[in-house]
DNA sequence: GCAAAAGTGTTAGGGGTACACCCATGC
DNA sequence: GCATGGGTGTACCCCTAACACTTTTGC
């Protein structure tokens, strides 16, 4: 075996994040306007390099609070992939590892940090490319989005993207819009209430034009003990 | 907010592989023994630098193929976390990214590499502490198990486990083991065979001291459509 | 009262579990 | 025949899907 090409590379770290929340009945991403090259003036994911003394999820932590107004350490911010193609990012050797981050409805992003604009926008118009996003920053989305529909299976990540106090019909859309089906009202009430530690009721009531709805918080599991899976279209091949 | 401390971190990024195979009835490792400090004499996972121009992928192929005889493109070589806690390696700054990868009963291993001797031990004795393993390769291999552990409820993973040319009564085995339960026969047969793409007959018998068993192969799919949940010890609590 | 949305009841069917039973081979 | 392990049948139960029905509010 030759003994050429033996160097070790040395690289640059980014943490990338991926922060999902659902906008007027849209599964959105927040997304900064670059304001320098390369790509600049394009959409990219907010990320930054790790620096010294952090560690990877330090420094994804760092960069959301940075670019939002949220409070990282209550929604579960988590490695999805490390992407580490040569030619990735033209200004060198830079390694990337994405993360996914579910975000509540409620805030706004704060635009305060160096990235020029922050905003949501909608995930299917950057999935099927008619909006450009920078880098390889589709390809990590797409993946990410993945992931976190296969986590609002065995998961209760759902309430993450609720209110503090939210109804179980806001709940059921958070799973209607992300994954893009219709679930049925009625069983879905009774799995998510029978699902021990999913949601927990507050006593308080919302008023909306129809009978009043329960309001509930986040329980305290963190699993599904029997999952909701994604209705697979019963897919009749031969 | 201060500026100090903005600079970029530099570092060199390694793979390490958690090569889980099953013999003799155990699961086991694939382990290397250290030849120099640090850790020296000390067992430790697979690994390697990431090379110019290799991805991290490559690197993780690359090694696993030096250290064993095993085509790599055919089980499943998969990214599973990165670790990256500044004194992880007293070497200096290294990130590591680990991957899972599921070697087959067949092949022994070659330790015609660098790497001093390589052997398969026991999971359950490093992952309780008491066959101690070098650098932070236990928590990393605790995190390769959770996730084949995983893996085998949705994917057909399992089949990766056996040699070409396996029963039903191995595969399940290999569910036992990693799991660490035992299954029913009868219903585990029933399912692997109702599911498409799981197994396929080879026509092929394999003859012991009972009936003979019917030999079956890979099949075409990679997911499980109805997964094969592990056992819920049926948690009595109040 | 009527519309609207929340929440409950009910029934049929599918899949999992447990276990009894039959099958094919070596000895 | 008998032991041994492979493979099938079957009854029960729980979960799910589908949908009818009741409840509680605003107007």
């Amino acid at each position: 075996m030759p003994t050429r090409s033996r160097a070790r590379e040395t690289v640059q770290i980014t943490a990338d994040l991926a922060v999902l929340t659902i906008r007027q009945g849209e599964l959105r991403v927040l997304v900064v306007n670059r304001g320098k090259e390369p790509f600049k003036g394009m959409y990219a994911l907010p990320g930054g390099f790790m620096r010294p003394g952090e560690t990877l999820d330090d420094t994804a932590l760092r960069e959301l609070q940075e670019e939002t107004a949220i409070e990282g350490g209550t929604l579960g911010l988590e490695q999805v992939h490390v992407y580490s193609t040569p030619e990735r990012d033209p200004r060198g050797r830079i390694v990337t590892c994405s993360y996914l981050a579910i975000a509540p409805n409620l805030p706004e992003p704060t635009a305060d940090s160096d990235a020029a604009a922050a905003s949501y926008v909608n995930v299917a118009g950057l999935l099927d490319g008619s909006v450009p996003l920078a880098f390889d920053h589709r390809e990590i989305l797409e993946r990410a989005v993945e992931l976190a529909r296969a986590k609002l299976q065995y998961t209760t990540i759902a309430t993450s993207f609720c209110a503090p106090e939210f109804t179980i019909s806001e709940l059921r859309e958070v799973y209607e819009t992300v994954w893009g089906v219709e679930l049925d009202r009625a069983n879905f009430h009774r799995k998510v209430r029978e699902s021990p530690g999913f949601v927990e009721p507050t006593g308080n009531k919302r008023f909306t034009s129809g009978r009043p709805a329960a309001l509930y918080r986040q329980g305290r599991s963190r699993s599904l003990d029997r999952p909701l899976l994604i209705p697979s279209h019963d897919e009749m091949e031969i």
